[in-house]
DNA sequence: AAGCATTTGTGATTTCTATCACGTTTTAAG
DNA sequence: CTTAAAACGTGATAGAAATCACAAATGCTT
């Protein structure tokens, strides 16, 4: 089988999610494509065209049945092999990360905390030691670990990336804003918050059709910084 | 001017964060959408007609001024323009986003938090106090508030969200696992985290083509909750 | 048992997005 | 001054993604 392209994986996120509370509620074991595209506003066809592409088979007349869905979900994603993964930077959002269990569903077992900061070193954040820096490449090798969430400053999280790499990681979950270079066989999946944030700014107060308002703040000088970069 | 669409407001803000960082390391006042386009993996001619669509014109043989691209930027996304915000749930996540100074660059000032748990009231966390739920609606209200940040349990989220809604919150940008029912007016972006992480679990040890495997557990009878949910 | 309504699965079509190709403009060098 | 190189702007083209349209299958009703 062809890889699945990543919309569709996506996609199949939201079914599984809605699965899960559908379940939770309802009394039923099947769904319709027309009753999950009605209600994640996804087109029933394409519901069809992603459970096919899975190779699910549904039932005419019936749909799918509920549990071989989230099966074999599960299964396309690897979410029943759990992966160990090491948590870098135990800051605000290392922590909020560390300290949330949801991430367990999704096959993901943080089981180390690294970080530079002294007075953090030592401390344990539900049951996860936050350790030196320097234990890092020699933890992850010992090991075997794969997977890395660096939730590091901005200015650290290029050299912290390529640390990493030479340890031998294969997949960076990088929350820091900024595109980190790596190998090409290691893979980076960027969680840049803030790009959320952005879109509803636009929709807020963003420009729609007051071309003087641009053009008269664009005429005036570029004293300085104009743009202040995130951290 | 016709609204951009997400995509392009995606772009632009992989433009504006580079640029940061790029007018903080070198001392050039211009840069080419080659240049651009070859550090952000962006085909030139893309960054052009990105460029072309907030009315930004390049100067040939030279690129387009970084100053102006920033403000241009700026302006189309209206960040200039700050726009206050209530977090609502001051929790693990809610307390790393509030003590994010990240933000306020893209026009973003939390002017309260609220939570109903009596041990969080009446906290400060970076200057902002921690309000009872009770006290929401009427903050919201008092201030002519448009945007909330939501990061409650999935449990509470649908009902905080139509508080929020019938206070006159405009622009919901939801952190909790979860698809919220709102009247078409008002926007919801979604920030659904461990959707990041199920790529990389994918990519780490989803399925390829191993027919077999998947088979073999599908064919298993479906004892009991296949899909546990996320909180 | 027959007929009808509903739902799946998929080829055809449309819509949206990214890339190519090329004319035009501008700078720099000979 | 002329010419060449480099960059922009944009119409044409290719490629992806979503939607449409309809045959085939199935369950429900009478
Ligand atoms: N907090 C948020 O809500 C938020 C939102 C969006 C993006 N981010 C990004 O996430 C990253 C972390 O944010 P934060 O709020 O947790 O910041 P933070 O300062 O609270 O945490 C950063 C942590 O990294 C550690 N650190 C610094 N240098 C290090 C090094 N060389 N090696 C190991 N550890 C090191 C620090 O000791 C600190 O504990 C930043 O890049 C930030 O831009 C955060
Ligand atoms: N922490 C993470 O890293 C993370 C990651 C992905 C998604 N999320 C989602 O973000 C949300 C919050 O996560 P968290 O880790 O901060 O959880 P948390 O339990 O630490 O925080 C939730 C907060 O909401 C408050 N709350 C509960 N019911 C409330 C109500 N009716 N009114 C007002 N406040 C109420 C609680 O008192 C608590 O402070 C959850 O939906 C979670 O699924 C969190």
């Amino acid at each position: 089988m062809e890889p699945l392209r990543p919309v569709v994986l996506e996609r199949l996120i939201r079914y599984y999610r809605y699965l899960g509370e559908f379940t939770a509620r309802k009394n039923v074991d099947t769904i319709t494509s027309s009753q999950l595209g009605t209600v994640l506003h996804i087109d029933p066809t394409q519901v069809r065209k992603d459970f096919g592409a899975i190779g699910l088979m549904g039932i005419s007349r019936v749909g799918y049945e509920v549990c071989e869905v989230c099966r074999a979900i599960r299964l396309v994603f690897g979410f029943d092999h759990p992966y160990p993964a090491v948590m870098v930077g135990a800051g605000n959002l290392g922590n909020a990360l560390l300290s949330y269990p949801g991430f367990a569903r999704y096959g993901l077992r943080i089981v180390a905390a690294f970080d530079n900061d002294p007075k953090k070193v030592g401390t344990f954040i539900t049951g996860v030691e936050v350790q030196g820096i320097r234990s890092m490449k020699p933890f992850i090798r010992k090991h075997g670990i794969q997977m890395a969430i660096l939730t590091t400053p901005v200015a650290v999280s290029q050299t912290i990336a390529d640390r990493l790499v030479s340890a031998g990681i294969k997949a960076i979950w990088n929350f820091s804003p900024t595109r980190l270079s790596v190998p090409e066989d290691v893979l980076i999946r960027n969680e840049h918050i803030s790009l959320g944030l952005a879109q509803v700014a636009y929709h807020l107060n963003g420009l729609r059709e007051d071309e003087p308002r641009r053009l008269a703040i664009l005429a005036q000088p570029c004293d300085e910084p104009c743009n202040p970069m995130e951290k």
